[in-house]
DNA sequence: TCCGGCATCCACCTTTTGATTGATGCCGGT
DNA sequence: ACCGGCATCAATCAAAAGGTGGATGCCGGA
């Protein structure tokens, strides 16, 4: 599926709608259920972060929706970054299939006004497109959720490097490896995953993957 | 979205497709892709493995597209089991996200006719619902080179006791921990692991579960 | 300006893991 | 009946990882 422009024009007071998806079976997906909304209209329908960057700056586009995972180099994050920068930017929905916390605050943090699960229903779909094109945020209750226990938490927030640290760890290199390759010493290394255990409340560098797999500190 | 089934009088040559999906988006964006195929008839779609067992036992049903990850407890590996039991069973045409070879296997040797990703272009999906409904196995293109390496490579298969033990080491456990678990001697779990790491090609238990979640012997 | 977090490093010691070798019993297929 | 794979255990040694207790320099906020 090309990406396509509606030829039929926007009723004056439509939601004008950005689909940003490389999945061709969910941009259909997605076109097919919010058009069955009379307010909604789907402006163009685009299979790449690029795209999706360069169509929201037209003036016809209200709500970007968008996902987070594409298959090429832009991340759908760094997209979500891009359009929100601008001046007079349309809102961005982010779309995605997984929940992590890292995908989660990676949206966030680029000016996502909502954050939602592919497999919400479509009402849900529908209220939150209208939430974020009256600038209003609007997150998933398994993500609101997902917020809530974070906050609770004593935040087990990794430092930059950590993470560096601990995502070569998940990679299966050992101490030695990981030193040579991010040019530290061993002593180092070994500080960072102390630092790294006590965070995560554990002792070992398996049971630390497992912790930060789980809460989604780093890609598996 | 719930359940639907057409209301329209099936065409004398149809092929008849039941999808099951438990996102209500894939569900409708399957249905607007291949709709538009004049040889296709959408039958039914419902949202759980249960239902699609049900529904596959009618006659109309040529071609089941089915997910292998769904919400609920039934596998989509297990519907596809108890579907191709049945005498004069449709065809199954597995349609994931996922790439792993523990859903490719599990897939085929539940009697899946073909296996796609859902990131196929639309044509391609056309075709593997044409192939599965003649009876042909169709295999994506980067499901069939991962198929050829699985066959090239010396079969890094795990035991049954071996998947057990490093499933635990993935989740973090050391091995006094695991002995305990399994009722084991620590010197039988360090005996799994020596052969794991054979088997796998590496030589520590966080590499080796690096291989095995690369592999899909494993879950995350 | 001072403090705290971060990143970097060192030394010493303990515990865990991995490598090697070898042994037993069970089960399934030829 | 035999062989091979699997699962089980043991002992020993070497290597890697973890624990403790430091030290330095940098930077940004109170």
């Amino acid at each position: 599926m090309t990406p396509r422009e509606s030829t039929t024009a926007p009723a004056p007071a439509a939601i004008g709608l950005l689909l940003a998806d490389d999945h061709p079976v969910v941009r259909a997906g997605l076109r097919a259920v919010l058009e069955t909304e009379p307010d909604f209209e789907v402006v163009a329908d685009v299979p790449t972060a690029e795209e999706a960057v360069e169509r929201a700056a037209r003036p016809d586009v209200d709500v970007v929706l968008m996902d987070l995972q594409f298959g090429g180099r832009m991340l759908g994050s760094q997209a979500t970054a891009a359009i929100t920068a601008r001046a007079g930017a349309p809102h961005v929905l982010v779309l995605t299939t997984f929940d992590t916390d890292a995908d989660i605050l990676a949206a966030i943090e680029a000016g996502a006004t909502g954050y939602l699960l592919k497999d919400a229903p479509p009402e849900e779909l529908a209220a939150a497109v209208r939430a974020a094109a009256a600038g209003k945020s609007a997150l998933a209750p398994t993500i609101a959720l997902r917020l809530m226990d974070r906050m609770r938490a004593p935040a087990a927030a990794l430092s930059r490097r950590e993470t560096e640290v601990l995502q070569l760890v998940a990679d299966g290199l050992s101490n030695a490896a990981i030193s040579k390759q991010l040019f530290l010493s061993q002593a180092t290394v070994k500080s960072h995953l102390v630092h790294i255990y006590a965070k995560l409340g554990v002792d070992s560098r398996t049971a630390a993957v497992a912790a930060a797999t789980a809460r989604g500190l780093i890609r598996r």
